[in-house]
DNA sequence: GCATGTTTTCAACGATGCCTGAAACAAGTG
DNA sequence: CACTTGTTTCAGGCATCGTTGAAAACATGC
C-alpha cells in the first residue's frame, strides 16, 4: 500500500521538525511514518520500501528508536518477519524519562560546589535549585498526566 | 588569572555533559567557564586565552550563546572592550522558553488530523493531548518556580 | 537440515559542522 | 596619525556522522 500525498506531506512535516533539533533525517521519517502508517505494525522491508530508504539505514535508525523506547518489536507467530510499531504510550514515556535528565542537571550543579565563584555564585547554585524544584514537581505532574490520559481512554 | 585544576575539571565536566546532547565542544566549554570564572564578566580575548581556543571560535560560539539568551554583553563605560557574562536568571529563562517547544509539538500533532490512521489513531492524538496538558500546566509551574526562587533570594 | 526471505554489519562515499589561522575591521590611546 | 588591543569574517583542514549497497549472518517454515 503506497503512501498518499497527504501522508507523505505529514511524514515530511514530522521529519523537518525533528531534524531541526539534530535528528537524522531517516530517524525522523521513520518516526513520522510509524505515527500514521496502516496497519500500525510494519516490517523493516516495508518501511524501507515505503520511504525509499535502504535496508541498512532502516535497520540502524530503527534500532535507535527501539533503544530510546519509542518503538517496539512485535512478534507475530506463524510469520517469521519481525514487525515494528510505535510503542503505546510512547509520548508519555518520553516525558517520564525527562526526570533522569533533570537529576543529571542537578548532579552537574552540585559538582560545582568545589569551585563556587565568590562573584555571583548563583550562576551555579541557581541551576541546582532549579533541578531540585523540577525533581520535586515532576512526579506529581506525571501523575496528573496519567490521570488525564486515563480519563480520555477509559 | 589562570584556571586552577579544579576549575579546569569542572569546565570539562560541563563540556562533556552538553556535548553528549550534541553541543559543540567550544560552546559547552565557554558555558562552563562563564559559570565559574572570576570575575563573572570576561572579554572574548580572555575566554580564548583561558580555554586555549582561537579568537574566531570564541566569537562564533559566544554569539550562539547570546542568540540563545544564555549570555549577555555588558558595556563598561570608559573601557572599549566588550565584556560577556552568564545572564542572570539564565537557567530559569531556558525553562520558560520550553513552552514554545511544547506548543510546536501540539501544532505538529494537530497537523496530523488529515491523515489520522484508523488503526490506533492515538499514535497521533496522544501527542496532541500531551502537548495540551503541558501547555496548561507549564505557566502555573513557572509561577511556582519563580516564587521559590524569590524565596531563596529576598 | 534446507531454502527463503529478513536483518545486521561494514567499508566507502558524501555532507555537514567545528575549529583554526589569517586577514580585515573597529576603536580607543599616545 | 601610527600603534595597540579587541572582534568579526571566512576559506581551508579535519573529524564526525548519515546513508548506501552488498555481503554475511540469522531465523523460521517447510
Amino acid at each position: 500500500m503506497p503512501m498518499t500525498d497527504a501522508q507523505h506531506a505529514y511524514v515530511d512535516r514530522v521529519a523537518t521538525f525533528f531534524t531541526m533539533f539534530g535528528s537524522a533525517r531517516a530517524w525522523a521519517e521513520i518516526l513520522g511514518w510509524l505515527m500514521i502508517c496502516e496497519p500500525a505494525e510494519r516490517t523493516q522491508a516495508e518501511i524501507a520500501e515505503d520511504l525509499g530508504l535502504s535496508a541498512g539505514t532502516v535497520s540502524t535508525q530503527l534500532r535507535a528508536h527501539v533503544q530510546l523506547g519509542m518503538v517496539e518489536q512485535v512478534r507475530v507467530r506463524g510469520d517469521r518477519t519481525q514487525r515494528y510499531r510505535l510503542r503505546p504510550g510512547a509520548w508519555f514515556a518520553v516525558m517520564s524519562s525527562e526526570l533522569e535528565r533533570i537529576r543529571a542537571l542537578g548532579d552537574l550543579a552540585r559538582a560545582g560546589d568545589g569551585v563556587l565563584p565568590r562573584d555571583r555564585p548563583e550562576r551555579v547554585t541557581e541551576l541546582g535549585d532549579l533541578a531540585d524544584f523540577f525533581a520535586r514537581e515532576w512526579p506529581p505532574l506525571l501523575e496528573r498526566m496519567t490521570a488525564e490520559r486515563e480519563k480520555g481512554t477509559p
